[in-house]
DNA sequence: AAACTATATTCAGATTTCTGAATATATAGA
DNA sequence: TCTATATATTCAGAAATCTGAATATAGTTT
């Protein structure tokens, strides 16, 4: 039965709502928190108690530029599980498109986008 | 972010040692109650708790036989799911070999068994 | 009908998890 | 060095979950 506690563990891990949406945002690569912030439209705080669950978990990790923090999953294997749970969910939350919620996010690599013309945006990026 | 509210609730329900013990077990199809009993060495009554939890999600039905109650898995998708976690945790705890932990099983499916030479019986039967 | 068996349900206390607010820290820029 | 920004950490109260024990129920056998 013992056998089971990791497996517990990782589920428990990801069984969230703002912690499987961040990593699905982390799907395209490392994001920065404000970008997240953005785009989920959640405050900061929030966001950030959980990127350090997901921390302690070990699924992601970070690297700072400056003022931002830029993570990334580095588990990959997760996203199979998350694929999965799309699939039997009968929800497709998986690929939501990445745009910001309510808020602007002032990280360079968001605000870098601004100055593509507008035909050229895909969703994802 | 409702849209994640249903992989969170899946994901939940299999979230727990117990839970994944018994959906593991029924990967051979319906077993009844006191097998699971019998394979785990728990109590009654925290198995027949873990079964209503995995009910009422709709991830299990069962089936009354005389004073049996057979259940089985009705959302075979669930075992794509085991899988994914199965590999993501680095913990294979799937296919676990389906032997009787502490007790005997008194069910007519398993007082079967017992009649068939040793070296017929499958660890999985 | 009475006793027995397999399983379900209920309940309360313990434990874990969640949430928001307040505050701290580290870097950048003036 | 002072201020602003992005993010992290802490904490306490609320909410959800877990656990075991007690009890209920529905078939079965006698």
């Amino acid at each position: 039965m013992d056998a089971y506690k990791k497996q517990t563990d990782l589920l428990k891990t990801i069984a969230h709502p703002t912690r499987l949406a961040v990593l699905e945002i982390l799907r395209d690569g490392e994001q920065c928190v404000c970008h997240m912030e953005a785009m989920l439209g959640l405050r900061q705080a929030s966001i950030s108690q959980q990127l350090m669950i997901l921390r302690q978990s070990g699924l992601v990790e970070f690297r700072r530029d400056g003022l931002n923090m830029y993570y990334r999953v580095v588990k990959p294997e997760i996203f199979s599980v998350l694929d999965a749970v799309n699939s039997a969910s009968g929800q497709a939350a998986a690929r939501i498109a990445h745009i910001h919620a309510n808020t602007e996010c002032p990280c360079p690599k968001c605000n870098a986008v601004q100055n593509i013309p507008l035909d050229q945006i895909s969703v994802y990026g």
